[in-house]
DNA sequence: CGTGTTTGACCGGCGC
DNA sequence: GCGCCGGTCAAACACG
């Protein structure tokens, strides 16, 4: 299949925001909104509360269990709920779209992952990997996919939260030792970053990893997050090069396109640069995705940059 | 032996 | 209504 080339793996909404830039998809924060407004119960807090659901025993967990039967079951229920909205696939979990550059397409973020599919989607020569997280109860899943004209450029989505601390580390842990405990301390911090939903000063954040802060899925006040589901959404990123664990540090900038905020290109440019120094230039200027850098994608993604971190990266 | 990966098939949404 | 396409499942397999 000869994908049309061109347009890569934006094709799905057009994001070539891609420069690395870190998108969140939300799947329409009007969706959200509406969704809050609507079933509130249903569309969103689906999602959120599938842990909860879980937990509340309607469902057996375990996690292939639940994961599976509580996915395809969800995915039948929505089937039905579908009939009505017809946004069946719509709802779902907030996405959070980071690409990064870099040789390997495996980052370590520290929770541990099972690869459950891989398929060649339209628009990339490259396939796209589907994960998801082992930890029981969790359904968070994430895709990774190369970019295709820049194969250095790995673009991973993120999809739900993590209602689970980070692992004993045990994963590629091999590699992780050093920073296991990092990594431990970068769950949490990513927890309590999470909390800082309106994120008032990226750059302080940069100092950590990456981290992506929950989306203004109509929470304004944000602090709907904070309290029970918070934990979840904080990704932090190693690399792991071989030979070596590469920490991958960004700090994300986030910006609620929801606002009429443009988003000066500032925005774009900044590529993730892996610890290993490749500071892709990647700034193009060729935005023009929808003339705004603010980026309403398609989906209603909503792109949320990142900033390169020069980590202090070991040798 | 446990855990994670691979791979083809299947399912369901979406556009034409 | 049909076909395309993305996403997921699940059995078999590989590895530590």
């Amino acid at each position: 299949m000869q994908h049309k080339g061109s347009n890569n793996w934006g094709q799905e909404s057009n994001l070539e925001v891609t420069s690395s830039g870190l998108i969140m998809q939300g799947q329409n924060s009007g969706q959200f909104e509406s969704s809050d407004a609507v079933d509130g119960s249903t569309t969103f807090s689906n999602d959120e509360e599938e842990d909860d659901r879980a937990t509340h025993g309607s469902v057996s967990l375990g996690y292939d269990g639940e994961g599976d039967e509580s996915e395809s079951k969800r995915r039948k229920v929505e089937a039905y709920a579908a009939d009505v909205t017809g946004a069946t696939r719509a709802i779902r979990e907030p996405r959070v779209v980071v690409q990064t550059t870099s040789e390997v397409d495996i980052l370590d973020d520290g929770y541990r992952w099972r690869k459950y599919g891989q398929k060649v989607v339209k628009g990339n020569p490259n396939p796209r990997s589907y994960y998801k997280c082992t930890s029981t109860g969790c359904t968070v899943r994430k895709h990774v996919e190369r970019a295709s004209h820049d194969l250095k450029s790995v673009i991973t989505t993120y999809e739900g939260k993590h209602n689970h601390d980070v692992p004993a580390a045990r994963n590629s842990s091999h590699a992780n030792n050093n920073n296991n405990n990092n990594n431990h301390t970068m769950a949490a911090q990513t927890l309590s970053m999470q909390s800082q939903l309106h994120m008032p000063e990226p750059s302080r954040m940069q100092n950590n990893m990456a981290r992506f802060q929950r989306p203004p899925y109509g929470l304004p006040g944000g602090q709907h997050m904070g309290t029970n589901q918070s934990h979840g959404y904080g990704y932090a990123m190693n690399q792991q090069r071989p030979g070596g664990l590469a920490q991958m540090a960004m700090a994300n900038q986030v910006q609620q396109h929801m606002g009429p905020t443009p988003t000066p290109t500032h925005g774009y440019g900044y590529a993730m640069n892996q610890h290993l120094g490749f500071m892709v230039p990647k700034g193009e200027p060729k935005v023009e995705p929808m003339s705004d850098p603010g980026l309403n994608l398609a989906n209603g993604a909503t792109l949320y940059q990142q900033m390169t971190n020069r980590l202090p990266l070991g040798p």
